[in-house]
DNA sequence: CGGCGACTTGAAACGTGTCAATTAGCGTGG
DNA sequence: CCACGCTAATTGACACGTTTCAAGTCGCCG
């Protein structure tokens, strides 16, 4: 049953905070929530029924977790594996919002009503934990330190949108692709995903394309000369690291 | 004391439930949570003070009214006049993140920690009420119908940052302007302040140009384009709709 | 072996940015 | 009240980054 937690470090809950003040995101807020809420569902009443009852579930890749507007009255946690959470426009065009990784609520918007407002799909084969969301809701209104831990990863997650806008509107290509790879490094590497600088890579890059705003065409040309520059290196699916403060250099500001 | 209220049309809290599934924004959820916390503040405990403290303040133009890193103990809501709050980049790119009208609370964030996360400052003249935050906090967690409307404005919150996403990642500068201008023109209705098809219009072209990700350059030409086709008329600091189909034509997926 | 999707690469087109010159608008002080 | 100086907005010419279109390679799976 808990195999799923050997994949995520066991992090103090605000271990993060400064470099929360750093650059935005990053925090283990999601990882310190995800560790409570399991806590919670593991515990039982005197009647042996847990204190909030929840269900895994395991889906192969490419599959929908939730449509933006049908109703559900579960929270899914992603317990191990990607996915990712996008809008669409009729003609195609399509902008992700976010990669989910282990350990990290689908939708916030789940908590407090039916339905999440955005396409989540699972990129890799996904296991997922739903949470039943009135008792969800009961829950944080019962315990001030759980619902100071939701309410972290609420302001987090608001913070990463702010920054997503940021890049869109005022990034350079090589820029928002650099800051991408460093963003994901970071965040697998505090859910012990990472092998030394390497990590697996399961995105396609017409998946990047729609997360950084571009072309896939043009992600394949950045990302060679990337490549080429012996800032990362990639073959299969993994990704492995190769000059970390050249990425810094082109992600940051000049 | 009461002057601000009579700007805002008394909305019922539901009545915009339906086009927020439209196109996931301008509902009025906002207006209802002000008129909710402005009520708070209004009524006295049995020793006449106040169940919720405020403070009513004003600012000229181009005053900051919430740096993104100091600690405030305060929420602030805006009274009336036009804010925004923006990310800056130390190079000096800077994007905004949205622009606040009568009714909003400047950073959701702020009811939660003591940091705004982003700069907030004025475009016109400004006055806003500030209210204690623990009071606040102590609020919601007692009136579950409280947390109910901030929850919803924290969720339509989350939807337009969505929105801002998809439109600075893959629309271009027309659809971008377009939709801005019928985004405002949308909120400004809600709150009675437009006149017929008019409305005051304080953006500067440089900041149309930080909301947009464009350059302040191109958003002249643009808007130049539209004033030509007959769209929209701008006359001083008053802007006005003459062709609404032909905005929203632009606007929406071809 | 064939077919298909993912990726690469080149050439050309396009949208938006940059630079620069000019005009319009507006508050300030003489 | 006008001259001044400042900032905002307009316009043109050109540069640049990114997209588009198209052809070709590679690897994978039936």
């Amino acid at each position: 049953m808990m195999k799923t937690s050997t994949l995520l470090k066991e992090i103090d809950s605000n271990e993060a905070s400064n470099d929360f003040l750093v650059s935005g995101g990053c925090s283990t807020h999601d990882l310190s929530l995800w560790h409570a809420l399991l806590e919670l569902s593991r515990k039982r009443s005197e009647h042996d029924a847990p204190l909030l009852s929840s269900a895994e579930h395991t889906i192969p890749a490419n599959t929908i977790i939730c449509h933006p507007t049908t109703w559900y009255d579960v929270v899914p946690v992603i317990s191990s594996g990607w996915a990712m959470s996008s809008m669409m426009l009729p003609n195609g065009r399509q902008q992700i919002l976010s990669f989910l990784l282990p350990g990290e609520i689908v939708s916030t918007a789940l908590v407090f009503g039916p339905t999440a407002g955005r396409l989540i799909q699972a990129i890799t084969k996904v296991t997922y934990r739903t949470f039943n969301r009135s008792e969800l809701k009961a829950a944080l209104s019962k315990h001030p330190e759980l619902f100071e831990k939701f309410s972290k990863v609420w302001i987090n997650e608001r913070s990463e949108a702010d920054q997503l806008a940021m890049d869109l509107g005022r990034r350079s290509a090589d820029e928002r692709l650099a800051r991408l790879i460093l963003k994901l490094m970071k965040r697998l590497s505090k859910r012990d995903m990472m092998q030394g600088q390497t990590f697996e890579f399961p995105l396609r890059q017409h998946q990047i394309a729609d997360a950084t705003g571009l072309t896939p065409v043009h992600v394949s040309r950045v990302l060679t000369i990337f490549r080429r520059k012996g800032l990362i290196e990639i073959d299969g699916r993994m990704l492995t690291i190769r000059d970390e403060n050249g990425l810094h250099r082109i992600a940051s500001v000049k």
